[in-house]
DNA sequence: ATGAAAGCGCTAACAT
DNA sequence: ATGTTAGCGCTTTCAT
């Protein structure tokens, strides 16, 4: 039953006593129409309520002007930020974005199918794209961006933040604190970004002349459980150590949490530094240190990008780095008593 | 350039001998096809690697399978949650999300146009509808599902936790602890579930004979900020309480964060219980005490709404309630000291 | 500058 | 049980 939803391009065209096709131009704002023509169309138009229908141009064009963006998950703010970044940008060219949760590689097949096999979405954001084996999911035919990887030598565009960089410096800014004993709680080390960090951490170390403890470096999953569970287990080892760099704020408030059970103050006995500058950062007890990265520009970037992508398939594809921030707060502190370092 | 983008239902026609109207019988699982010429069929789509074109299924059928979930924004939690429960129950009965945020009724206008009279959306999930104008917005033509709105004599359906009972188990606890003068902080007072919150807290608070004051009931806007804040201007007006019910786990972090900086202990001084009981709240110091309310449940629950609305379009309405769950953990405490009381 | 014709890939109504 | 015929509402040639 395709009822009838409301005046078609045709009902104007009769109205405005023109052919349908100079109604397409007008609506399209295609050269070469009359001004007095034009102004008859759109007269037509507000009379009759005229509003193109969407599901149809996508049909003419063969493109659907719409884009799916895969994330691991839709509720972590970082993720949610950059899919707010990218919708909104998307909308100011009128692309639209479904945005999905493919938190491992079958849902993401699933996804790619329904979305990108049936042409229902005509690119792809992903975010975190090395989490797993989702990459080789991706027909080289279907114009995509990634989100948090490493520039690599094909013909995907990235945007990510200079992630080696931003390792580097949250670990410096630990080391002028006089810290040495830094430990180091990682994202999952399939990630492009896990990696980089953890380079830039070993770089800082390396540039001190501190050697790197391999227990001191523990992979998490970027939940605040996460950061919780490492700090018990390096208390299990009997591990020592004056200063924790999470990468992601969830984990280094679970950190945080787990210190306090066991009696350490942060930051007197224990400097805890995290990243993203989430809402709550600031919020939470003592406020964190972070390394903040604007995701909405990341996702931002990622439309425009994708964008390009797809209008123009053979322009140079793009590796974006955008700056990461230190934000300074009340959970890094120097230490004091030469005795712990 | 509607460039040839793979097979099409014609191709696996002619390959299979049969019509393409088989083939369509054959995708869409219509009964009255020959178990033999369904296998040719099968055959045929494997051997293509034919799978239909979903903008041309949309066109045909006059309806895009496509819904909008319009959204206050994409990064707080709880919609965030929401909006996940709602794409992955979506899904399943194929049918997809394109999730926005429309912070203001300007935003939610220019949504609403893009989507819904473009017909690139053929019904709207909104999260609190009533923020502000933007129920007006909505045309009665158009299915529509509501979240976190109370029941209403139309035709819309709704889906909310039962706020006001929460209101009262929230305020409940607290007495039972031994508080008496419990201040409140709200959510946008335009907003339904701030409004059947702060009822079930008036309740409680009368079922016990405390008299409510006004000074200690203060609107927030949901953000750690306003938390804050509240908590400082109470601090001004040498308000005196021994507790604070926060409508959301946001505001309750950010109040603790402004009672610490005053030098006021949690609980020991002050309790705090707060709403939503997001992924953080246990992670905090002190641990959030909070009502839990299923979001993803919600979400599930309205995109199955929209679907019975757009594909029973006379059945009658539904009007969920949800239930809420008291968590208990370390940010409320009973009263020691009765001279504070 | 404007119009006529054709078709995008599919579903639906009507044959047979 | 299968095929044939029309569209869905628009864009895109190609004429005029």
């Amino acid at each position: 039953m395709p009822h009838r939803s409301g005046p078609t391009i045709r009902d104007v065209a009769a109205w405005a006593h023109v052919s349908h096709q100079t109604v397409s131009r007008v609506i399209n704002g295609v050269e070469g129409v009359t001004p007095e023509t034009r102004r008859k169309v759109e007269a037509a138009i507000a009379h009759l309520g005229y509003r193109p229908n969407a599901v149809a141009q996508s049909m003419a064009r063969g493109r659907p002007r719409t884009f799916a963006c895969l994330s691991p998950n839709l509720t972590d703010f970082t993720f949610a930020s950059i899919i707010q970044g990218a919708t909104t940008e998307a909308q100011r060219y009128g692309y639209y974005l479904i945005s999905v949760s493919a938190p491992n590689d079958e849902t993401f097949a699933q996804w790619m199918d329904q979305l990108i096999a049936s042409r229902r979405a005509e690119g792809i954001i992903v975010l975190n794209p090395y989490a797993d084996g989702r990459r080789s999911l991706i027909p080289p035919s279907v114009p995509a961006i990634f989100v948090g990887a490493r520039p690599r030598a094909e013909a995907i565009g990235s945007i990510a933040v200079d992630d080696e960089a931003a390792g580097h410096a949250a670990t410096r800014h630990l080391i002028e604190l006089g810290h040495r004993a830094i430990a180091h709680l990682t994202g999952p080390m399939a990630e492009d970004c896990a990696q980089d960090r953890r380079a830039g951490y070993l770089r800082a170390l390396h540039e001190d002349g501190i050697t790197p403890q391999d227990t001191l470096v523990r992979e998490g999953d970027w939940s605040a459980t996460a950061g919780f569970e490492a700090v018990r287990e390096w208390a299990r080892q009997g591990a020592h150590y004056t200063a924790v760099f999470a990468q992601n704020d969830l984990m280094a408030i679970g950190a945080m949490r787990a210190l306090r059970e066991q009696g350490q103050q942060v930051p007197q006995h224990v400097s805890v530094i995290g990243f993203d500058d989430i809402p709550l950062a600031s919020y939470v007890d003592p406020a964190l240190t972070t390394m903040r990265q604007n995701t909405f520009a990341i996702g931002q970037e990622a439309a425009r990008g994708l964008i390009q992508a797809v209008e123009h398939p053979d322009s140079k594809v793009e590796h974006l780095r955008l700056p990461v921030d230190l934000v300074v707060r009340q959970s890094t502190a120097r230490i004091t008593d030469p005795e712990r370092r």
